[in-house]
DNA sequence: GCCTGTTTGGACCAGCCAGTCCTATTTTAC
DNA sequence: GTAAAATAGGACTGGCTGGTCCAAACAGGC
């Protein structure tokens, strides 16, 4: 992919995350990318929807190779890995200073209703994400109590965390954010033969 | 209140429920209310700003009447009543066929970064949700374990809520939410001293 | 009948929107 | 060297936006 295409989309998804996908236009792309003229952004993109795909593709790969990252670590316990998620979570708010929501979440609350596109393509994205977490909850089966069901601990915990990402930037406070996921880290500490782990 | 503005104020509370507040023209509103003319609309409101803050705070009031109102029915057991309060909001969404957001976390979402008068108001909505539900839990004291943090309760409770319809919306089905919300009862039922009630 | 405020109707404005088109110049690949 | 990209710069369209302004029809109170 030829690097101005990758700037577009990097400063796509910088305005998009911050003020949502229809407050920001073409104009503003073209301008935060440095690049001048329409024609050099249309040279790329066949239209705005296309590079909103594009945006939506990107941020998730990248969730997935970074974000997501930490629950495939082979060498920590899956727990005290799922744990680390949830934290850089948090983290990654508080150093956004509570702006801007999880890019999915923004993307979701905004669009879900008003296009089909984006609301398959943003179902997607939830669905790997919980598929991730539910296969780190699968390797640690034994552990968890009979009947709990991993597909739906994993549905619980998106939906706390985006939540809770609403909730910080409401606020603007990260400290109801770090509460809302210690007490979903008890949450998943319920699901546990031998109760919640050291953390 | 005269009888055409409550008209245009539901009106747009309808558009922006479902659109978002950007989304939604001053002309759309103009149209639905069925009235004719743009002076009509300015006579009653000085701007869309204003029709904004207006529709939320009669979308609080509202809220606060019909939705709140079981949390501080004095015949029911609390902890049952809570347990109603988060079925009713469930019920809600499936009803409107996952459609829509809670009004609030819509706003919020779409607003909370770009609009700081909304923010505030979404942020003290939040916070009179938060104390409805915290003094409900103060009344069952007794039964809660040492410790427990009503204030901190009531916001996860509702930030699950609202990350819980968050996922219906995307989607599109209330078995999701449902989930969540009976995982959240759990969670809520976790602070008991003598565990989950009857329900 | 007359006066005052509500309602209705629509023309209009400047600005922004996504998207098109055309023309050059520069870089890169072979 | 040459062809094919990439880059640059800008004029333009048609539609929508929030908002203003003006004028006529209508109501009830006196």
């Amino acid at each position: 992919m030829s690097d101005r295409k990758v700037q577009i989309l990097d400063s796509a998804a910088e305005l998009i995350s911050e003020r949502g996908y229809t407050q920001t236009s073409v104009d503003d792309v073209i301008r935060h990318a440095g690049l001048c003229g329409k024609s050099h952004f249309y040279h790329y993109f066949k239209s705005k929807e296309e590079l909103g795909y594009a945006v939506l593709n990107r941020q998730f790969e990248r969730f997935a190779d970074r974000g997501l990252a930490v629950l495939r670590e082979p060498m920590i316990d899956p727990i005290e890995r799922l744990f680390l998620f949830i934290d850089s979570v948090v983290a990654l708010q508080a150093q956004r200073g509570c702006r801007g929501g999880s890019s999915f979440g923004t993307l979701a609350s905004e669009l879900a209703d008003a296009h089909e596109g984006f609301r398959q393509r943003i179902e997607m994205v939830f669905e790997r994400w919980a598929s991730q977490i539910q296969s780190l909850l699968w390797e640690v089966r034994p552990q968890l109590q009979d009947g709990a069901d991993t597909a739906r601990l994993a549905r619980f915990i998106i939906a706390t965390l985006e939540g809770a990402v609403l909730m910080s930037r409401v606020t603007k406070e990260i400290g109801v954010m770090e509460n809302i996921a210690a007490d979903l880290k008890r949450f998943i500490g319920m699901h546990l033969r031998d109760g919640v782990p050291t953390s």
